[in-house]
DNA sequence: AAATAGAGAGCGAACGTTCGCTCTTTACGG
DNA sequence: CCGTAAAGAGCGAACGTTCGCTCTCTATTT
């Protein structure tokens, strides 16, 4: 049951003399949107939330939100686009981590810490289920996740150059495996789960260094 | 109507004499809804799919198929039920396995091929997705997966026992972690990403290698 | 400075469609 | 000839979207 409040009251009397643009409004309008529609998204999923409780959320009719996005579609991709790029900034902090270890751990954990800290598991996990059968979405998260493997392999190369990586280890496989590990820890929002933040730092570095160090691989097929 | 016979052309000719009771008929026509059903949402999505195009792949009238079905939530929670006991199928298998590092790398590995021969990341992905918000959805899992959790944590304290498992390590992180980065590998699909099924299995290896046997810690934080 | 035209922003009722679901009718095996 | 199964028209509600209107700014003209 979703109680349609009209929050409205939040600026109006705090700040009377506001010099906002007509340019700087529109974008002010256009993220309101964008969160009111994530808020209904994590609530509902795209598909289950409605126009007017994105609407009802905002604080806007229908007929003022569609100056601004054109149909729903538009807005599911608008915020999956921000979303990868959220994601993309991640990747790129990593790049200028001297230490590949570090780097990798460092990223792993920020994407945990991140996805827990804004709560947005239930729209992390709406996304994955979305860019498997939305075209639109689906090119959206390829584009952006291109643009981060290109960056992730060429840092793990120049890394694997200064021999801090098994030189057995196919590097390609190494990074598919290592995007879709920190997925499933960040899509699994183990720090909601009671996840002891230390313990699983600990766990995660130590999984880090034993598959990254050299002889990881001669290992396992020795033992 | 030759569609009638079109959905139900298996038997008749063959087997004149056809001796299906009403349960068993009941079942078939059960399961013949979700397969259906599931044909649907890995296309569209729990709430994408509407009845009728169940109806349709199902080759039933709405009336005939809530005979059998109450409710279309009625049928993501049954849709659901299936699939994650076919998640606690696999982990049970694990626990017959006597060698720990076999036991984990074989899991993981049958998830992945699993998801990936049948198809299912899509739906996999959607009940990620609805059990994050939706309750009865979310219940379901919480049940099959403390199931799952209970035999998986005795199972690695029975290693830990023997010494094959680091004894620093904490094992219920170490079981959700390892749960989580399982996950993330079916959920990516990893085999049509045109990753090398021979590769992957030689990475999960080593890394599970690495992460379990004794040391892996210690060498973690002193190193 | 006052008047005014025009564009942008917002509103909310209403549109046609489709939704999940029900109900009445028909067909048929035991 | 009863009981079950299925069909399919139909229900009210809700969907995404549109449209005509008002209001509020801004720029230009006087």
């Amino acid at each position: 049951m979703e109680d349609f409040l009209l929050v409205n009251e939040a600026a109006p009397p705090a700040e009377p003399a506001e010099p906002v643009s007509r340019a700087e409004r529109r974008d002010l309008q256009t993220q309101r949107i964008l969160d009111a529609a994530k808020t209904c998204f994590v609530r509902h999923g795209f598909q289950g939330a409605s126009m007017q409780q994105i609407c009802a959320e905002a604080g806007m009719s229908p007929g003022a939100l569609y100056r601004y996005f054109a149909s729903k579609e538009s807005i599911i991709e608008a915020i999956t686009d921000q979303h990868r790029r959220d994601d993309a900034e991640l990747y790129a902090r990593m790049l200028s981590n001297p230490d590949v270890i570090d780097g990798v751990v460092e990223t792993a954990l920020a994407h945990v810490r991140q996805v827990h800290e804004r709560g947005m598991a239930p729209l992390f996990a709406e996304i994955r289920a979305e860019a498997m059968r939305n075209p639109a979405v689906q090119r959206c998260c390829m584009v952006n996740m291109e643009a981060i493997r290109v960056q992730f392999r060429d840092y793990l190369r120049a890394a694997a150059d200064r021999g801090e990586i098994d030189p057995l280890v196919d590097l390609d496989t190494l990074m598919t495996a290592l995007m879709a590990i920190g997925e499933g820890l960040a899509l699994n929002d183990l720090l909601s789960q009671g996840v002891d933040p230390y313990k699983l730092e600990t766990l995660v570095r130590a999984s880090v260094i034993a598959i990254l160090r050299p002889g990881a691989i001669d290992a396992a097929s020795g033992g």
